[in-house]
DNA sequence: GCTGCTTATTGACGCAGGTCAACATTCGCC
DNA sequence: GGCGAATGTTGACCTGCGTCAATAAGCAGC
């Protein structure tokens, strides 16, 4: 099959609380489904299917988006491989967005009535859950904030340092690295139009805060941007 | 004290799991602490305060704002009777916001550690859990595509129609309440400035969609007044 | 390689909402 | 009830980003 475990899955550390034993470990990875990969393009769920399960990006990256009842599209959030998507579906027993992949990803499939009986007999693993849904909590407002009171300058500058830590999360380069969402996705991510977003790589790299080469970015400059970006 | 319990609250049909049997919601009352309430201005918990509980509302509204890195606030969310606050805390044992009153109000504390107990042992209460903060995300990411897509007048409008169905579900009137918050307030939270959003109330005014008296609102026109919030 | 299609860049222009300023109203406090 | 401070309203002006349009660069399929 796909991948063989968890316990010898390098993105653990990224998805599971570090407080598992061996036997909770396997545990989950009894529950846990590992399918064929999506290819570009694919859906992994869609706004209004019913809720069975949440999933753990193991390769690629995925977009979430809902759509608004004027039909236009709302980009909710990427995720990428160790990041946990679609807990927006509890509440209702119905997805509350969609999840497409944006390059071939391959995703471990976790069904939330199993998750919730070992929840109750791993006190570590309900916490760890609480914990993922309150993360989610706090960096959509971290998202309401920039969008609600950020330049369009600092709107970017920060979504490129969150690419930047999670790569370096993952053991990847936080200085160079291949977007791989388009500029349509991050413009309607930020609240902003596609040619803002051009716009404001080109200033960037006129400045030589970045190199872009299209979906390539190098980051030259890294203070630059976070002083662009207004966090300390 | 303060209030006998959760089993006569008439907020409990919001604030608690339905399916929960008398034995239960006493375990529940047993952990749940009622204190004096809280004085307009005064804070229920302040950011990177340590996390212990969540809270629900009893009386009043509270408003929950973080402080962004170069110093000004962002509201990010109202919370009416019934409503629980403080669950973006529990990622880092740390508050991500900080919660204010807006007007004498009265709040349950629900102590984090003992709720969690309990959840693993009343598997609705874990469920409701999960729900609740789910829908915290979920409508967090309807405020992101509200401050991503819509205009002024859409924003408030949003608003308006986001109080009155609560105050519905509250045996309330819908059409004729009292806005807690300021005008200020209102403008942080849905990114606009405060003479947008006293304009905007201008016009709705002259339009006859709305009468206004300070805070004092009636809704005279709901459907007109749900086109102009975009939803069906 | 070429062809058509999708995605990205750049420029010119307009407007929704921000900013600044003056004034009005409300509210807490004595 | 009166006073001062805080909050709300309205107008005039300005600007950052959206819109529209033209062009360029990638990219999949043949």
């Amino acid at each position: 099959d796909y991948q063989t475990n968890c316990g010898n899955c390098r993105l653990s550390s990224i998805c599971l609380p570090f407080a598992l034993e061996t036997s909770e470990v396997d545990a989950l990875d009894r529950i846990i489904q590992r399918s064929r990969p999506l290819q570009k393009g694919q859906h992994l769920y869609r706004e209004s299917d019913d809720f069975q399960s949440v999933y753990a990006v193991r390769s690629g990256t995925l977009k979430a988006y809902r759509t608004t009842d004027d039909g236009r599209e709302q980009v909710t959030g990427f995720y990428f491989p160790g990041e946990i998507l679609g807990m927006d579906g509890i509440s209702n027993n119905t997805h509350a967005s969609s999840a497409k992949a944006l390059e071939t990803a391959a995703v471990c499939e976790i069904p939330f009535t199993s998750l919730e009986k070992l929840s109750a007999v791993i006190p570590h693993l309900q916490r760890h859950f609480f914990q993922l849904m309150s993360r989610e909590i706090a960096e959509d407002q971290q998202l309401i904030t920039l969008l609600s009171k950020s330049s369009a300058d600092e709107r970017v500058a920060a979504l490129l340092l969150s690419v930047s830590t999670r790569n370096a999360r993952r053991k990847l380069s936080a200085t160079k690295f291949r977007l791989s969402m388009s500029r349509v996705d991050i413009g309607n991510y930020l609240g902003l139009t596609v040619e803002t977003v051009s716009r404001v790589f080109s200033r960037m790299q006129k400045l030589e805060v970045l190199k872009v080469d299209n979906k390539e970015i190098e980051v030259l400059d890294v203070d630059a941007l976070r002083d662009m970006a207004n966090v300390s």
